[in-house]
Order: structure tokens, then C-alpha cells, then sequence
DNA sequence: CATTAATAATTGATCAATCAATAATTAATT
DNA sequence: AATTAATTATTGATTGATCAATTATTAATG
């Protein structure tokens, strides 16, 4: 077989791929065979840069907060304190577009029980919460806490809703 | 190996010990045959009940849902205006409470993307919007959509808080 | 030519699902 | 009631496929 040029950027390739598989057919249905397939290299090549499988979910799943804090940091940074709120939830419909499988791997992340993903999980959640929730309380927002809650909250069921194909879920215009 | 005697609640015996294992390590990560011993059987009596282990998450799904109906059901006949919401909320408190692995295992299923589980998740969650939201209407609360979006919303963060541990996320209360 | 980047081939384990056999229960027959 | 026949409930043993991970090789690069 012909052999494929090196890449400085293999690493990223491969959670890109990753993700992008994961997001697809689920984590534990995945194979190390169809990311190594979606990122154009080997099975066995993927273990040169992660010991494991689940490495590799933990690597997708860091890079996706990564993503996340910082599309909020740079809201948080220029927006006026009016526009602060939605602004935010602006950012994270970005990324749910720009991003729907960082988000569809992190919902199955939501429910996994290996004590390493949890871990990975429970610093992300804290991160953005921490995040938010300084910025309410920076702006000078009532109530930041519960307002943090309610952003969180309606992120989570906007997630489920594009999960599983529900747009009404989020319908909120009484008429 | 002495038989078990027979029994004619097998399916529900069965569908109950998936709904934990499930929960406990996962769904695609549980094995039959832990279903089976945690369901005092043997690993291939399953599959007298369940064509596929498909099989058995669905109709674990629809038990789940169907739970959740009847709780939400009573409270709405039996709650006075005002404090429909917080018994409804209450009562999705009990339910995380007596039925914790239903609700994780929900949770997983959100991220599925098997057709059927898509389908009965889809259902599920339409269901509930719609028993939900009629109840808000019809004890003349205003502005029911959102009122119910919140509840969802705030339902799905809670599950969250509980699964991945953050009590922290649930907190509301700002001083 | 030595090092690095990559692949091919293989392995060992796991598991859903099948199949054939047996224990328990029920029904029929004396 | 005892005996037998038929049916149903349940298990043991096995299989065929799948897959993460390892090892051994080969191609590229400087």
C-alpha cells in the first residue's frame, strides 16, 4: 500500500476523526478501524498516539470544553451588558453548527460511568459554570446563579432537541 | 446446575435487571449474560423474551417513559393550580430517586442513534411535552410553552447534576 | 544509512446469539 | 391416585464475528 506523507498534525487529525466517528454511530459502537479510515491513516497507527481507545475519547472530549470556554471568553470579553445573555447563547448555537459532534460525543459522555470520563466531565461542567456564572455576576446581572442555571438547563434540552431531531421541544412563543 | 423455578413475571424480572446493569456500566459496555445473572437466569433464557439485545433497551425505554407518565398523570389530577409545578417537580425528584437507573438510562439513549431507539426517545419526550404542557394550559398558567421548556430544561440539567455528580449545578439560590 | 512514519498481519479476548439437551409442570389415561 | 405423555421453562455448550491492541515489516526522509 502506498504509504501517506507525514503530517505535523496527526494528533489532531485523529480526534477530529474521532469525534466526527463517535458522534456518528456512538463511542462504544465506534471502531479504532473507522477513525483510522476517517482520518485517511492505519488502524494500528492510531496507537502511536493514544494507549487506548478511551485516551482518545478523552482527548475529544478536553478539546470540546476547550472549544467551548474559549467561544465563551470571547463573548464575555467584548459584549456590552445588556446584550451579555443572549450573546452566549448565541456563541453556544455556533457551535452546536459549527460543532454538532463535539456536542452529540460530550451528551454521550454525559452518561458514561468510567471514572476518567466522569472526571473529564465534571471539570468541564465546572469550567463553564464558573465561567457564566462570573460574567452574570460581573455584568451585574440579577440573580446570577439562578440565571447561570437557566442558561445551563436550556443548553442541555436545545442539545436533546438536536440529538434527537425535536425541534418543538424548544419552541417557547405562547401566543 | 438446579433450575430456577419457573416464574411469570420473567420478562419484568429481566427488563428490571437490564435497566440497572444498563445503568451501571453502560449500555453498549453491559453484557447479557450480567443482565441474566443479575436477573437469576442464564445468559441464553434472555433471548427467549428478547429477540436482540436491542430488543430488551427498547422496551426498558418504554417501561421507563411509561413510569414517568403515570407519576406526572397523578399529580395533574389531583394538584391544586398553584402548586402544580413544584408537585411536579416533586414527583420527578421521586422518580430520580426510586428510579435512578431509568433515568440514567434515558440519558444514554438521548445520545443513541439506532433508528428505533431514536424513535421511542422521540416519543417518550413528545409525550411528556405534550401531557406537560397541557396540564400548565389547563390550570390557566401563564404562558405555558416556556413554563414547560423550563421545566424540561431544568429536568435534563438536574439529570446531569446527578449522574455526573455536581450537586453544585442544581444550586440556585443567590444571597 | 539511520531514524522516523507508517502499514500489514496477527492475536487474544469478548460477546451476542444459536442449538441441543434436560428439568419442571401440566394434562391425559388408567 | 399413580403412571405416562406432552408441553413448557430453563440451562450448558458452542460459535461466528468483531475489535482493541501488539508485533513485525516496509517505505520515506534528512
Amino acid at each position: 500500500m502506498a504509504r501517506k506523507p507525514a503530517s505535523v498534525n496527526r494528533k489532531e487529525e485523529i480526534v477530529s476523526a474521532a469525534v466526527e466517528v463517535f458522534a456518528e454511530v456512538g463511542y462504544y459502537p465506534a471502531t479504532t478501524a473507522k477513525v483510522a479510515e476517517r482520518a485517511g491513516i492505519s488502524q494500528p497507527y492510531i496507537f502511536r498516539f493514544f494507549a487506548t481507545k478511551e485516551d482518545l475519547l478523552a482527548e475529544a472530549l478536553v478539546v470540546s470544553f476547550r472549544r467551548m470556554v474559549e467561544a465563551f471568553t470571547a463573548v464575555i470579553g467584548q459584549a456590552e451588558t445588556e446584550t451579555l445573555e443572549p450573546e452566549l447563547v448565541g456563541a453556544y448555537i455556533r457551535i452546536m453548527e459549527s460543532h454538532r459532534s463535539e456536542i452529540l460525543l460530550q451528551m454521550q459522555a454525559q452518561a458514561m460511568v468510567e471514572p476518567r470520563i466522569v472526571g473529564i466531565m465534571q471539570e468541564g461542567f465546572r469550567e463553564v459554570r464558573t465561567l457564566i456564572e462570573g460574567a452574570f455576576r460581573q455584568a451585574g446581572i440579577d440573580k446570577p446563579k439562578q440565571r447561570t442555571l437557566i442558561f445551563l438547563a436550556r443548553g442541555m434540552l436545545c442539545n436533546i432537541s438536536m440529538s434527537l431531531d425535536l425541534p418543538d421541544l424548544m419552541e417557547e412563543e405562547d401566543v
